[in-house]
DNA sequence: TCTGGGGTCCTAGGACCC
DNA sequence: TCTGGGGTCCTAGGACCC
């Protein structure tokens, strides 16, 4: 097969994202210990440098670690949500302005390809200090032939502060050694399981796994596997993190603030729910045929929550919110029951197809009409300028004492006019 | 007592068909 | 007592990502 070794990949990734975007606007924050808090305020889903330190893990649940949060003097904040996807969109803004072939791969990471000829270091360092002096987040960059290598290679440039946030593996002297001293389990694609599997058997650094034969991956981790050894031998897997063309599914669900136990309330969340999805489905020019509704309910022993759905194939494909609150509801009637206490809600639209593509049921039904079209639209751009949820359906309800819980979040200082920054 | 939310891909097994 | 083989489609579950 015939390799691009030619093309360069590199990864922007902006360092600890959630935080740094609260201390642009909150510069107190600068040098104290932070975690910014996911839904319900449950877990700790981003972390400062010096949260890190305390030795505070990734997505640890708040509840355990607030003893150690008081002790040190931390700072915890509810997710704020708008202003991240605010943030990132300014960065991603940059990004397009310095490299033309780029991917945005989550809120805080985009893939930069170069060709043979540019100057993909010299281009990360300028485009590095763009984001810091008009957005105000530092960012790392890492450099080599795969996305994987990339990835690992953005790792160092964020350890060692020496590298002044970017470094590129490509043609590095001591490119073996590096790799040596990467852990198998801080690798892209190898997770939880992946990880326990190889260090059980003596394979500890992204190097072992790099040199280990195909047949011995395959057999222990399968083709996903394989994929993480070809890219660190330097064969790019393409479609491994492609840009997808479409989106395939929407979720949207919620642990509840309070535990639901009342069909009304249910009815509520899940109506809730549906017209955000059908908010996105909208966005996206989409149509859903194929709709979930599912809950969770109260913790059984470790783990997850215990999960359970129904789901409806509709006869024509639809975005129409009040259409799919109505198909939501009656599945919640049909799995609703009296003495349940439900702790999570969510819904699930997948098997999408075009806003013109759509197609009529054996009736002949199906064409939108263009009254409610216009006045979703309307409905959307409202909620899109003023905020989510400034417009809502009657059927989302009012009271909504099963709202998450998100007692310390930071005001939405780009997204509403009443909450801008005030200067004095 | 308190443990997020939104995605993707792969695989194995069952149903069904010829 | 004998009791195919191969293909496809769907679903559930598991693994991964941020």
């Amino acid at each position: 097969m015939p390799q691009r070794s030619k093309t360069l990949f590199g990864l922007v990734d902006c360092n600890n994202f959630f935080v740094s975007c609260e201390r642009v606007f909150t510069p107190s924050l600068e040098k104290k210990p932070v975690v910014v808090l996911s839904s319900n305020d449950g877990c700790i889903v981003a972390r400062s440098n010096e949260a890190k330190a305390l030795g505070i893990p990734m997505g640890a649940p708040m509840f355990e670690w607030r003893d150690v949060c008081r002790r040190g003097g931390v700072v915890a904040l509810s997710g704020n949500h708008a202003l991240y996807a605010d943030m990132s969109d300014r960065v991603m803004r940059t990004v397009a302005e310095f490299v033309d072939d780029y991917e945005v791969y989550s809120i805080d990471e985009a893939f930069l390809r170069f060709g043979p000829r540019e100057d993909a270091e010299g281009t990360c360092r300028a485009l590095r200090a763009a984001v810091h002096r008009r957005v105000g987040i530092p960012v790392s960059i890492g450099l080599d032939a795969t996305r994987t290598l990339a990835k690992a290679a953005a790792k160092f440039a964020k350890r060692h502060p020496e590298l002044h946030g970017v470094f590129s593996l490509q043609g590095h002297p001591r490119k073996d050694e590096l790799l040596e001293s990467f852990e198998v389990g801080d690798l892209w694609g190898i997770g939880r399981q992946y990880s326990k599997k190889l260090i059980g058997a003596g394979i500890r650094t992204a190097r072992m796994l790099r040199d280990l034969p195909d047949t011995w991956i395959l057999r222990h981790l399968g083709s996903s596997g394989l994929r993480v050894a070809m890219e660190l031998r330097g064969m790019p897997c393409g479609e491994y993190a492609a840009a997808r063309e479409h989106r395939k599914s929407i979720i949207c669900s919620r642990s509840c603030g309070r535990p639901i136990v009342s069909l009304p309330e249910l009815k509520e969340a899940v109506a809730t729910h549906i017209a955000s999805a059908a908010e996105t489905l909208r966005e996206d020019g989409l149509r859903a045929r194929f709709l979930t509704v599912f809950v969770g309910f109260r913790k059984q022993g470790y783990g997850m929550p215990y999960p359970s759905g129904r789901s409806v194939q509709l006869e024509t494909p639809t975005n129409d919110t009040p259409e799919l609150i109505r198909a939501a509801h009656t599945l919640v009637d049909a799995m609703h029951h009296d003495g349940l206490a439900y702790k999570k809600v969510g819904v699930r639209l997948t098997d999408f197809s075009g806003e013109e593509a759509h197609q009529l049921d054996v009736f002949g039904r199906g064409e939108p009409d263009p009254k409610r079209r216009a006045a979703w639209a309307a409905l959307d751009k409202i909620n899109a300028e003023w905020g989510t949820g400034t417009v809502k359906f009657a059927a989302e309800g009012v009271a909504r004492g099963w709202k998450p819980k998100a007692e310390r979040r930071s005001p939405r200082y780009t997204t509403r006019w009443d909450e801008l920054k005030v200067v004095r």
